[in-house]
RNA sequence: GCCGUGUUCGUCUAGUGGUCCAGGACAUCGGGUUCUCAUCCCGAAAAUCAGGGGUUCGACUCCCCUACACGGUACCA
């Protein structure tokens, strides 16, 4: 099986549902998905259910949603190890009856010779790393509950699915040795994958993340506002450049241009404020029906968002207005929601919105337009020497937000003079 | 403790012996455009390249040591 096209690279993205993936592990998942595309491989997802006590439910339908939503879409059929208990058992036959493990506590052990060295070139970094084995823990292959561990079930499905490039986090590398232990134990020696390394990312303050600073799913910044393409963009930047001065990326641009040998060894920290920079860049991208889809998509049980996007004279005028003033689509909503909290005027505000009612009156009447409106405005600073910043406020009641020419169209001429009389 | 890996502006990074008294981006600060706020444009500040030894005519780039950080040290993955 794995000979047919010895050429083809294949990975693999291997969780275990124990958990919903934070961005890190997603970001894993990513890197092996450009990884196959970029050089015209096959991407594979394994689930690695083999400690049924740490199942979480609802797990494995997140990281399906999770790549399907990324559109980091797997080629073939999903994979389960607990499907496979067979396969990992005739393989630990096979080590037992070679002397490479042994039984002990109701369980099977491995040991790797001590006097050996086990290294390897990582694909990361491109570096030699070598361990002595005298340095390498015996470790168990299969649980006595039946199941394989993950190092032997991982080396066995590696190499049965013909997998080319083990591309995983840091945090195994100390158990490589053991792996390529394995390899050789199971004569499979000239045929190991290539293993690469990703630096795992930190928090802020340096240290592991964790859902305390933002190791949140790629789910939960979905349901914050947050783009596919900005997540995916912001993820690749962390520990991998390809060298100019661009710093935006789309996916389908990613998957021609992505390479391991331009990823950092170094472990990145998470910053939020570059992912909503990030963010806001691709929402201004957005083509207006997209935008207005997108926004529709996170608003799907708000009504009232729903209903100004449904005001086909003014959807227009709207999403154009709104779109420069967002950072994640969860900042839509305070720019048009009525609802939204005003502060109190002062009483030097209150005197002002007296002042620019009767003004309006006078200059405007009924015939409010745009022009006319901000005409009489900049008329209104000049003779009363009142700051736009004033102005804008008595009309709107708030500190800031759309434009007033796009207001007036928006909710019409009332909606000033309302918040003129209010105080 | 032991083993492994790493260390360039606050953060993401460019940089593979001379073109670097270190370039870009985010964030920050200042200015311009402007009806508020944003967007956009311009500019500033910000890294003695972790520290110390080598090697070399010459080191951010190569070697060694130290410090610090991260990872591993489970019948978890």
């Amino acid at each position: 099986m794995n000979n047919d096209k010895p050429h083809t690279i294949r990975v693999r993205f291997a969780p275990s549902p124990t958990g919903i993936p934070h961005i890190g592990n997603t970001r894993t998942a990513l890197f092996n998905y450009l990884f196959a595309r970029a050089s015209g491989g096959k991407f594979i997802l394994r689930i690695e259910d083999t400690d049924q006590k740490r199942i979480v439910k609802g797990a494995e339908e997140a990281i399906l949603e999770i790549l399907e939503w990324l559109g980091i879409k797997p080629d073939g059929s999903v994979v389960h190890q607990s499907d496979r208990l067979k396969i990992y058992n005739e393989h630990v036959k096979e080590l037992i009856d070679g002397k490479k493990a042994y039984e002990k506590e109701g369980a099977v052990w491995v040991k790797v010779p001590h006097e050996r060295r086990f290294g390897w070139t990582d694909g990361v970094g491109n570096k030699k790393i070598s361990f002595l084995g005298k340095d390498v823990d015996e470790f168990v292959i299969l649980k006595s509950d039946g199941f394989p561990t993950y190092h032997l079930a991982n080396v066995v499905d590696d190499h049965l699915m013909g997998i080319t490039h083990v591309i995983r986090g840091e945090e195994w590398i100390s158990s490589t040795p053991k792996h390529i232990y394995l390899y050789e134990a199971l004569g499979w020696k000239d045929n190991m994958p290539e293993f690469a390394h990703l630096p795992v990312i930190l928090g802020p303050d340096h240290t592991k993340l964790s859902k305390r600073h933002g190791a949140k799913s790629v789910l939960d910044y979905r349901s914050e506002g947050f783009l596919k393409e900005a997540l995916i963009n912001f993820m690749v930047l962390l520990g991998w450049n390809p060298g100019g001065e661009k710093e935006q990326f789309s996916l389908s641009e990613l998957e021609k241009i992505f390479s391991l040998k331009q990823i950092n060894t170094a472990n990145p920290v998470f910053d939020i404020k570059k992912l909503a920079w990030i963010n806001g860049v691709w929402i201004r991208e957005l083509g207006e029906n997209d935008f207005e889809k997108r926004l529709r998509e996170f608003y799907s049980r708000d009504n009232e968002v729903s209903d100004v996007l449904d005001n086909k004279t003014t959807k227009g005028v709207l999403l154009a207005a709104a779109k420069s003033r967002m950072k994640t689509l969860a900042d839509f909503k305070p720019l048009v929601s009525e609802k939204e909290s005003k502060r109190e005027y002062t009483i030097k505000e209150i005197k002002i919105a007296g002042q620019l009612l009767e003004h309006l009156k006078n200059e405007l009447g009924d015939n409010w337009t745009e022009e006319r409106l901000i005409n009489s405005l900049r008329k209104f600073n000049k003779e009363k020497d009142v700051p736009f910043k004033t102005i804008y406020f008595v009309l709107t009641g708030k500190d800031q937000g759309l434009p007033l020419g796009e207001l007036l169209k928006i909710r019409h001429k009332d909606f000033f003079i309302n918040n003129l009389k209010s105080e």
